[in-house]
DNA sequence: TCGAGGAACGTTTAAGATAC
DNA sequence: GTATCTTAAACGTTCCTCGA
C-alpha cells in the first residue's frame, strides 16, 4: 500500500470522520472558501452570520452590495478590504458566466471550470480546489500549509515544491473520490493543529509518529 | 520579456517577558 | 505560580521590483 493510504487509514482511525465543509449551500461554501484565507474558522463564520443577519448571503444580493458594504459585513474575517473585492471579482464572475447559479458552474468540466477560477481576481489554487471538492463536488485534492507541512516533516516530499507537484501526487496514487478527498484533506487540517504544528510539534502522540522522516525536526 | 523573490494586506495565536 | 502584556510569526494571494 503507498505511502499516502497509509497515512489516510492512521488518520481516519484516530481522529474518525470529519464531516467537512460546513456550509449550508454551494454558495456559503464558496463564500468561506474565499473568507477562510488567512484567517481561522470561527473569524469565517462570524463573518457568514453577519450576512446571514441582514439576509444578504445569495449571489444576487451581495453582487447588489458596495465594496465598502461588503468589507463591513465580512470584518471578522480579517483582510476586510481585500476580500471584499474578492468576493466581488467572484460574484461577477458567477453573475456573467453562470447567471448567479452554482448549479450551473457545476455542470461544467472540472478542468476547465479551475481554469477559469484561477483567473478570477483573488483565487488561487488552493481556493480554487476547495471551491471544486467542498462546494461543487468535483473530485480535486486540496494542498494547503497543513498538508505540506505533514508530508515534508514525513519525509514524502519537501515543503518548497510547487502546488501542483503536491497535487499530483495525491491524484496519482489515492483515487479520484469527492468524499475520500474531503475526509482526506480535513483529516489532514485536524492532524496539522492538533499534533503536527508549526512550532513545538507533538510527534510523541501522534499517529503517524512511526512514520515520521529523520528530518522530522526541519523547520517547515 | 519573463520568472523569482519579497512586501503588503488584517487578524489570530503562540511564545516570551514582566509584574504581582 | 499565575495573570497580564508584548512581540513575532503565520495564513493565501496579488502586485511590484529586480535581475537574467
Amino acid at each position: 500500500m503507498n505511502a499516502l493510504l497509509v497515512i489516510y487509514r492512521k488518520l481516519y482511525r484516530y481522529f474518525g470522520p470529519q464531516k467537512w465543509w460546513p456550509g449550508d449551500t454551494p454558495f456559503e461554501v464558496a463564500v468561506g472558501a474565499i473568507l477562510t484565507q488567512s484567517t481561522n474558522w470561527s473569524n469565517v463564520e462570524n463573518a457568514i452570520q453577519n450576512l446571514k443577519n441582514h439576509d444578504l448571503l445569495s449571489p444576487h444580493d451581495m453582487h447588489g452590495l458596495s465594496g465598502k458594504e461588503l468589507a463591513l459585513l465580512i470584518r471578522p474575517a480579517g483582510y476586510f478590504n481585500v476580500k471584499a473585492q474578492r468576493l466581488q471579482s467572484f460574484l461577477s464572475f458567477l453573475m456573467n458566466d453562470y447567471l448567479g447559479k452554482m448549479e450551473n458552474m457545476a455542470g461544467e468540466d472540472a478542468g476547465r471550470l479551475r481554469t477559469k477560477l484561477l483567473r478570477v481576481h483573488g483565487i488561487g489554487p488552493e481556493t480554487a480546489d476547495s471551491i471544486l471538492l467542498y462546494a461543487l463536488d468535483k473530485p480535486v485534492f486540496v494542498i494547503d500549509a497543513y498538508t505540506k507541512r505533514i508530508l515534508s516533516r514525513h519525509g514524502i516530499m519537501a515543503s518548497g515544491r510547487p502546488y501542483d507537484e503536491f497535487q499530483g501526487l495525491f491524484h496519482d496514487s489515492v483515487r479520484r473520490n469527492v468524499s475520500l478527498y474531503n475526509e482526506y484533506h480535513a483529516l489532514f487540517v485536524r492532524a496539522g493543529k492538533t499534533f503536527c504544528r508549526r512550532t513545538n510539534p507533538l510527534c510523541g502522540g501522534c499517529p503517524l509518529n512511526d512514520m515520521l522522516s529523520p528530518i522530522c525536526s526541519e523547520s517547515v
